[in-house]
DNA sequence: GTTTCGGTTCTTTTT
DNA sequence: GAACCGAAAC
């Protein structure tokens, strides 16, 4: 293996905390300034060092970033990488919980439910409980009040009392509700993603043999984006590292913007005092953005107190500064975007090299019209998750039934889809069938097939050879052939028949086909799918960059990513900062933090877009002042771009 | 009694 | 779009 020169590839601020000594580290690397290289660069240099790839434990928050980083560090050293573990906190729990799931009371192959899952199960309890009236929260907001609740680790009855302090729901109701999602969970032997990170923790906290093992195994803990883990990730870290000490996390609290789901970013800030002897190192120098840019992110952060003292040093040379342009609403702030996209164009910056952010995916309605009907090519990526859409679930229902013959929730789905089934019969069905159902059992088959009205029954009948080719031509190392096999046989005429953009839909079923490749059997295919929530941001992803389109992003999705230019939406107040996110206290910090992200995306040029109102659906119109992140911005650092009626 | 259909309303951020 | 609600259809 060729040596590798580490002064070379790296500044001497980013050598030193790659070189730094065994010991508790801390790293904190301003946006731009290289962090996932130094993360690999370390990685690279503990296999340098003969430490053995299969001791490094390697945990990052996106599947992106854990992709990223093991490409990486591969490139690097090679295949010496190989056993290292290396992902999202909720897939290395879950690597874990699959072979102790019985100590914490689950049989392995529990279902991961998703997003979606879970707020259909919770439809469920609170309509059971005769609660889904018109006083009562709707299902995503109960599902989101008990995700807070398990991510800050405080009783569902405390954060529910704080999320609904102005409003006459009733705390009890909600407790009741989360009582029976917690035990109808248990009878499916099902996790959401909360209980993978909480199951995760218990496990090491009831089970001292258990983490001893992992304790001895991990010699090195590294840690990417650690300014938002919550108080459960970060003393599940914290556990896994008492051992041997070798924890080095890697963190910006300016980039902090994950505290609406439980990140705390007091955990950076305490972990001098909690690792007295931690080394500490500061990345400061930014490679991306020209000084204009820099100074526009370092004056708005400079908003923020209590965090930790750093300035973005620039080694670019000077060239415009960003642009601050006022507008009259959101259909002149189309027109204008577009137009500055065509002189850009014309100047010879790709479409590849060009993003427009927003703080939320309405913002960007406007501009999706106008894109549309100057035929520009872009790519939004959605606010709806691939593997969440519909057609996608429809098609994984039968593998999840072989998988976990308790998963209820892929049962109903399945049974739905065929005609005059609905609600009511899969209920009657599933209750008889005792709660689970054995699809390898001929019997089974044929009894349902006997209980379905004709119509369905029919369908059912196609798909019985289907299903029996499960075992008896072993699909289950090929879900691809599964899929298949179910599409050809139902699917395909159903989706049809159902939706009117049905060729993108099946076309996404190929793609989901050609995902299941990379799996060896359903069971893993299955885990992947559930945790991969974000696979078609990544797509779009490489689709923009390969195709030339220009993308349309959220901020938060924008995180740890570049481009030449950047467009930023609706700097109004009320749309960012949202009023609607401006409620608890530290939220405007959070908010402002989102703002630093944005603008550091940028590494030429930053619009910043500024509409006066917006057309209400009611045909009133609303009026919005300037962003406050505006405002407290030195307005000689930023240029005013005048537009006439365009 | 259930399912299906058609019209209406709303849209923060993610594993 | 997709989730929700009420009315029509089976």
């Amino acid at each position: 293996m060729s040596q590798i020169d580490f002064e070379k590839a790296l500044n001497a601020e980013q050598l030193a905390a790659v070189q730094a000594p065994d010991g508790p580290v801390l790293v904190i690397a301003a946006a731009g300034t290289g962090k996932t290289r130094t993360l690999t660069y370390r990685v690279a240099w503990l296999v340098e060092h003969q430490i053995d790839a299969s001791q490094i434990l390697l945990l990052t928050f996106t599947n992106r970033a854990a992709r990223e980083m093991l490409e990486r560090a591969q490139a690097l050293v090679g295949a010496a990488v190989g056993g290292l573990w290396g992902g999202t906190f909720h897939h290395m729990a879950n690597r874990m919980l699959r072979r102790h799931a019985q100590a914490i009371g689950y049989k392995s192959d529990y279902t991961i439910l998703d997003q979606d899952d879970s707020r259909t199960l919770v439809r469920t309890c609170a309509d059971e409980l005769d609660l889904l009236g018109k006083h009562f929260p709707k299902p995503d907001v109960l599902q989101s009040v008990f995700s807070l609740s398990v991510n800050r680790e405080e009783p569902v009855e405390k954060t529910a009392t704080g999320h609904f302090e102005d409003s006459l729901v009733a705390i009890e109701d909600i407790v009741k509700v989360h009582e029976a999602y917690q035990a109808r969970k248990k009878t499916l032997n099902a996790m959401d993603f909360d209980d993978l990170l909480a199951n995760g923790l218990k496990l090491f906290r009831d089970h001292p043999s258990i983490l001893e093992q992992y304790q001895h195994r991990f010699l090195y803990t590294l840690v990417d984006e650690y300014q938002d883990t919550n108080t459960i990730q970060a003393e599940w870290v914290d556990r896994i590292a008492a051992h041997h000490r070798n924890l080095l996390v890697v963190g910006d609290d300016f980039q902090s913007i994950y505290s609406w789901r439980g990140a705390d970013f007091r955990n950076i800030m305490s972990f001098p005092k909690r690792y007295a002897d931690a080394s500490v190192f500061k990345l400061e120098t930014n490679y991306r953005s020209v000084p204009g840019i820099l100074e526009v992110a370092n004056a708005c952060i400079a908003g923020n107190p209590e965090q930790f003292q750093k300035n973005l040093k620039a080694v670019r040379e000077a060239t415009v500064k960003p642009v601050c342009v006022q507008l009259h609403d959101g259909g002149q702030q189309a027109r204008y975007v577009v137009d500055r996209i065509r002189r850009l164009l014309r100047k010879g910056v790709s479409m590849k090299d060009m993003v427009v952010l927003y703080r939320s995916h309405f913002h960007a309605m406007e501009l999706q019209m106008e894109l549309a009907r100057e035929g520009m090519p872009y790519e939004v990526t959605s606010g709806v998750r691939f593997f969440e859409q519909a057609h996608i679930k429809d098609v994984c229902t039968l593998l999840r039934l072989f998988f976990n013959a308790e998963d209820e929730l892929a049962f109903m789905r399945l049974l739905k889809l065929f005609p005059k089934v609905g609600e009511k019969t899969c209920i009657k069905l599933w209750e008889k069938l005792g709660r689970q159902v054995n699809l390898r059992n001929a019997e089974q088959l044929k009894w349902i097939r006997e209980h379905l009205p004709a119509a369905a029954a029919r369908i059912w009948e196609t798909l019985e050879p289907v299903i029996i080719a499960y075992e008896t031509e072993h699909l289950r190392n090929d879900p691809g052939e599964f899929i298949f096999r179910f599409v050809k046989t139902f699917y395909r005429e159903y989706a049809i028949e159902t939706f009117d953009n049905h060729d993108r839909r099946l076309d996404d079923i190929d793609e989901l086909m050609n995902f299941t490749a990379r799996f060896e059997s359903a069971e893993q295919f299955l885990s992947e799918i559930a945790l991969q929530t974000n696979l078609d941001a990544e797509i779009d992803e490489m689709d923009a960059a390969e195709q030339n389109r220009i993308r349309l992003t959220t901020v938060h999705q924008a995180k740890g990513l570049e481009w030449k230019v950047v467009f930023v939406l609706w700097m109004s107040d009320g749309m960012f900062p949202s009023s609607r996110s401006l409620s608890d206290s530290g939220a405007e910090a959070e908010e402002r933090r989102l703002f630093y992200v944005a603008s550091t995306r940028a590494k030429d040029e930053l619009y910043l877009c500024v509409p006066e109102m917006r057309r209400m659906r009611d045909g009133g119109v609303m009026n919005y002042p300037p962003s406050r992140f505006i405002r407290e911005i030195n307005p000689d650092l930023l240029q005013n771009d005048f537009v006439g009626y365009i």
